[in-house]
DNA sequence: GTGAAAGCGCTAACAG
DNA sequence: CTGTTAGCGCTTTCAC
């Protein structure tokens, strides 16, 4: 068995030629003969010869291969973020590596080192909820290895960085709340060491004040999975003091939240709005149907893949400055809220 | 800007050895010293060296890479597989690249492509709707570069195969509509050409069979996503040929069905049972939660992985014959359906 | 105990 | 128009 993947050499060979005739023949390189041109690429085709992008990436030190580092690939954003990279980067003429922290730091660490040992062009990262310390990017760009970040983004680096406006978006979200008649609402929120956690609940916040809408501290319960959306509802009943609407962090906690809600008996949009985060596959399956905050994680990792492959290939990088670039979202409305 | 990832080289130069002094120090070989080893191993820390895989993978004509081609990243199935191939294949030295075909045969053809030319040791697959030729998945096997097809198989080529017992699941989901008191049982259907529908059905028509429960050609219907769901209901319910128990071909058609019973004030599952098949998101989202067939993409991705680089790694491949490992099922079981 | 040389597959500069 | 040579980073004989 001689698995024996077919070289330039074993063409050369066949026709009695030198490889550096078949690498140009290949190429349509202006000083080979027509003749020659054909009879290597005949040969070629027949023996369905691969060019080996290891021996290239090797010679030219580029790899035109993307890696990617994500909290988890199980989950409706991320794999959609996945998706629009793919995308992007094979019609670009990249591969793209895929890796997975699991929210474990170490791993993120490990992650980085081996898509360096790979040689990839560039890194596009979702740090972990509990990524503190930097240095592992930090030596990443320090080997001028161009690193997109996107919507879990560090703060420091010298890296352009794909979100979305999670203040303006929270905002908007629970200004339609209020146009459409909640006057006490409440905000299921996510963990606030995560900056777009943060930066929604904010978002809420100002919405409320700008509105006179009264705030109250007790109507911002930690709640960002579809269990805890589900208890969150449960502990406001059982403290007798239900919202007439709800902002939720993501659509999974909304989902659990007008679960329970119709299990009372509590009409949805009627007696409580609820708007949730994401448009995942969830918001259409609820019902009633979510209304929700569209972020449109295809179109961030398409611009993310877009924004790094740009920057691996121009040649005096140092002159663009870094990129905050900002995927508009989309207020998608169904009917978990009342109409204007 | 020196772009200068740091090689053996750079090392042996600072220490005025030489390189193969330098590479034999970073693995310990018995040869060399104590004293190089300690002084070569600070000074790789020290500028924090990490090893050019691509010159390894030239040089020993492996990349420890493994491919995957799915149709879709984008679905929680194919991304709980990808999950568990990434672990899996990272806890052993490997890394993933991942390709999409968007269930268009070109694109699938194009993936194998690049694959080759990344010079993968081996590549997962799990292919689209609609290939039917299989010619690019044998020039693979021809180049000797193992695969393993998961899911959606093709056959009569020399792969292993990982798949659940689509047969099998489906009779007990069946069987199970059955002994809760089903009478009257419908099946929404996914497309034929796929073998994993085909046997979904036939398990479903054999349990029938087996239990004495006629079987209505009407009361198979093609839908199998949420849209579809909700129209095939719509359909029976305006033939006025509504049956009391349902096993559909994934959850959301299950879910697209829950929902329109729902807003008939058709009582799930007390007038219709139902059933489906995969146990994604959704599954617990419906109201009532779905009774479902628990998939394990994850296992199965594991498991893929597993039996991919035991045959990259094991030297007389040829001697171990192709496997077509059964991952098992289980039947979920939550409130859509009556209890025993 | 260490160095020099060859080679993995390919390209590009240099020769003719 | 085509061949020869060197080198990308690393390992692995073969010398000394």
């Amino acid at each position: 068995m001689i698995n024996h993947q077919i070289t330039i050499k074993d063409i050369a060979k066949q026709l009695g030629i030198s490889a550096s005739t078949v690498s140009r023949a290949l190429k349509d390189h202006p000083d080979i003969s027509d003749k020659t041109k054909t009879k290597v690429k005949a040969l070629a085709k027949e023996l369905k010869y691969r060019p080996n992008a290891v021996a290239l990436s090797l010679q030219s030190s580029k790899s035109n291969v993307i890696g990617i580092i994500v909290p988890q690939i199980v989950h409706h954003f991320f794999s959609s973020v996945i998706s629009g990279i793919e995308e992007y980067a094979t019609d670009n003429g990249y591969n793209v590596i895929i890796t997975q922290s699991n929210e474990i730091v170490d791993k993120e660490i490990k992650n980085c080192q081996t898509l360096v040992s790979s040689r990839v062009d560039g890194i596009i990262v979702s740090r972990t909820k509990h990524t503190t310390d930097f240095k592992h990017f930090q030596n990443i760009i320090d080997k001028d290895v161009p690193m997109v970040f996107f919507d879990r983004t560090c703060h420091g680096l010298k890296t352009d960085r794909i979100v979305i406006d999670d203040y303006r978006a929270a905002y908007e979200a629970t200004e339609y709340l209020i146009k459409t008649g909640c006057k006490k609402i409440a905000h299921f929120s996510g963990p606030e060491i995560l900056k777009i956690s943060a930066k929604r609940m904010w978002g809420f916040r100002d919405a409320l004040k700008k509105n006179n809408i009264p705030f109250y501290e007790e109507l911002i319960i930690n709640a960002d999975n579809f269990e805890k959306g589900k208890e969150a509802i449960l502990q406001l009943i059982k403290e007798n003091n239900l919202p007439d609407g709800i902002f939720t962090v993501n659509d999974m906690s909304a989902a659990g939240a007008i679960n329970i809600l119709k299990s009372k008996n509590i009409k949805v949009p009627e007696n409580v709005s609820i708007i949730g985060f994401t448009n995942g596959l969830v918001s259409t399956i609820t019902d009633p149907p979510l209304t929700t905050v569209e972020q449109n994680g295809f179109e961030m990792g398409k611009k993310s893949a877009e924004i790094l492959i740009k920057r691996i290939e121009d040649e005096n990088e140092e002159n663009i400055p870094y990129v905050n670039e900002i995927i508009p979202t989309k207020l998608i409305i169904r009917s978990s809220t009342k109409s204007l």
